[in-house]
DNA sequence: GCATTTAAATTGTCAGACATTTACCATCCT
DNA sequence: AGGATGGTAAATGTCTGACAATTTAAATGC
């Protein structure tokens, strides 16, 4: 609960790192009210813009939320899953597009980890499942759709295949895997028979999924993340020619 | 590039997503610097205390670092694998730990994954992941560990499992998985008994991935996982018949 | 007893100032 | 001429004090 001056570091990053701690070791559970804004620049020698930042620092990782009024203040908060399906997006997005991630390796991570959950939801798949696996397939086929909403209705078909594991925890590790690639998709041109044979697969998953058979569905997955890095390959391979061509 | 005065959201909230969305979309790339707070706070009419927060926000997420100075001020930041790391631990850990998540379903999401990755690190470990997982089975046979210590050399013997796969993606998603589920596992008391079980699973699994056996590999593996499943359920019914009895 | 007003507490925002760090440049000495 | 030295400017980091907005709770009036 102590700061050091003589630290590379802010001030506002130390308190928040201080706070946060207290936090994860459980001396402040969920809900409970933090001290307000003038108390904590008290306790830790500072002003109130300093520990206005660290608050915010705080709030950006959802692990406070704020409220006005007279019995208001900084609250714990109770980390939603939505709210961390949000980060784990955001973080794993921002990680395959900026750091020259190869295609081939996000694409295997992708589907390694797909295949893992196809079988516990062809065992536990609701009806709602099907439903949106079906729904998405069939806005695939209409042909007047962009790239963009074909990769879009592609990450809400998988999303539901992976929800049919009936896991939230595993929805939440997934999150980040499926949507994170979307960047990395869009950058794809879907040509008419690519996108005939990404709805062939598609249709094979759903339909062994809803035969709870799990090894028909392991094998579409496989051949999907074939194609997928087939159509990956040229699209990177074009990218490449076309930057030498330009350079040349 | 505007703010809503009607918002609900603070400025500082609305300010540090427009300027995310700039970097997510890639209007300003990886390294480019951000105009001053001075310039910023006269671009969308507020102060600089408040455009401070809402750099500190984008801090928080890694997505800005902030250089004083002459040349100084806030630049993207190319998110490293190690702070995503960073954070994707950080976000399970508080999501497992406060969203009362059963063990079961983070033991099964955490395991499901894992025994993806096995034949990947059956196939492509190198010399330096033997040697860290058999160090660590070392490392958990001597019997003063204590029972945090054993938790945090288990996390390590599977940190060098899944990096064995050669997969940094994998990796980074799979951090989440195992060592967000730390906190859970510290529940558990080892006994000399249940350690020595366990020990006798992680020899199988090193011993399976050096002789490139993925099918042993997967079995020790669902052995391990049906074996924490046992011990986790053994601790939550302890747990529930004293909570039973202090409330009797 | 109930509606209304008032007061208090707290966060949100602003303005201006000073401290600190860093790069650049002009100057001076060798 | 060249390198060390010091100054200057730009930028972030921090502080102070104030006011606005919001919400709750108590006080007040009927």
């Amino acid at each position: 609960m102590k700061l050091d001056p003589a630290s590379p570091k802010d001030l506002s990053a130390q308190i928040a790192t201080a706070i946060r701690d207290e936090i994860v070791s459980g001396k402040l559970i969920v809900d409970a009210r933090l001290p307000s804004e003038a108390e904590l620049a008290e306790h830790f020698g500072v002003s109130r813009p300093t520990v206005r930042e660290a608050l915010k620092r705080l709030a950006a990782q959802s692990l406070i939320r704020t409220q006005r009024g007279a019995t208001g203040g900084a609250f714990v908060n109770r980390l939603s899953f939505e709210q961390a399906y949000g980060q784990q997006i955001t973080t794993s997005t921002l990680l395959l597009s900026m750091n020259a991630v190869s295609f081939d390796v996000a694409c295997e991570a992708r589907y390694t980890l797909e295949r893992a959950c196809a079988p516990l939801s062809a065992e536990r798949r609701g009806a709602d499942h099907l439903a949106r696996m079906w729904l998405e397939i069939m806005r695939q086929s209409r042909t007047e759709l962009s790239d963009e909403d074909f990769c879009a209705s592609d990450v809400a078909f998988h999303r539901a295949l992976v929800d049919g594991a009936g896991n939230a925890v595993l929805s939440y590790q997934l999150a980040g895997a499926v949507e994170g690639m979307q960047p990395l998709m869009n950058m794809i041109t879907f040509t008419a028979r690519s996108r005939a044979r990404i709805i062939v697969l598609h249709s094979r998953i759903a339909t062994a999924i809803e035969a709870q058979d799990a090894a028909a569905a392991d094998a579409a997955l496989a051949e999907l993340a074939d194609y997928t890095l087939t159509l990956g390959r040229d699209v990177m391979a074009q990218r490449r020619a076309q930057a030498q061509a330009t350079a040349g």
